[in-house]
DNA sequence: TATTAACTAAACTATATGGTTGAACAAACT
DNA sequence: AGTTTGTTCAACCATATAGTTTAGTTAATA
């Protein structure tokens, strides 16, 4: 597991730019060519295009290419990791949902067992 | 809410560092002086400070000076906010928890009304 | 076959980042 | 008063980042 740290460095860096989380907002409508993708953007479309490449590192987007085109769509399981790092601190936001939630959990990892 | 993306930003790219997330868990268990912060890293004492600024400044981390040690703690608010970002796309990992957790999530909105 | 369209690659610029060192400062200790 | 401790600040360096422009590749179209 020593590169999940690695990973969680990519993951929230390519999270830490609005261009980047938008492509991801857009691509949860599903599969995007990367024109459409760089499209919204007052940016050039090679800027776009590099935008992708660093989500796509950090394993958060795969891309299929047909043709000339190439297709971009969402790959959770990173986020997933993302988010879990995040809840570790659930309880310092803590509420009863939390709690509630903190107890699936458990009983979840009891049953992966 | 136009600066909740620039926020998101710098959470983001606050967490994009290990150190930087080494020390939010160092601070899970309470209160630390900079220096206990700094103390477990091969580095400048002045390098972490700069660590710990950029959680501040992110909003991650709260600051108490007391005599001339800077006392850190934990300000979930931001990361609160993170996790909600990254909350969105539960449905692409989605299994039972989740169904369930958005579940009591809406229930919770419900009572908030 | 020539042209256009969807991309990447390379070279470049400006700025941000993560790190260092050395100096400064206020507070606690002797 | 002098020293040590906990910390910031400023200057600096190397590298990374976000953006540009121009050129190149491959695929669809006329």
């Amino acid at each position: 597991m020593v590169e999940q740290t690695a990973r969680l460095d990519t993951v929230f860096h390519a999270l830490s730019d609005g261009t980047r989380r938008g492509m991801l907002q857009a691509l949860e409508g599903g599969e995007k060519a990367i024109g459409d993708l760089a499209r919204p953007y007052a940016m050039s479309f090679a800027g776009a295009s590099k935008h992708v490449r660093v989500l796509e590192q950090a394993g958060l987007v795969r891309r299929r290419i047909s043709g000339r085109t190439h297709y971009c769509s969402l790959d959770a399981a990173r986020l997933r990791e993302a988010n879990e790092w995040l809840r570790r601190y659930e309880r310092f936001w803590g509420d009863r949902l939390d709690i509630l939630d903190n107890l699936l959990r458990q009983e979840d990892e009891a049953n992966n067992t």
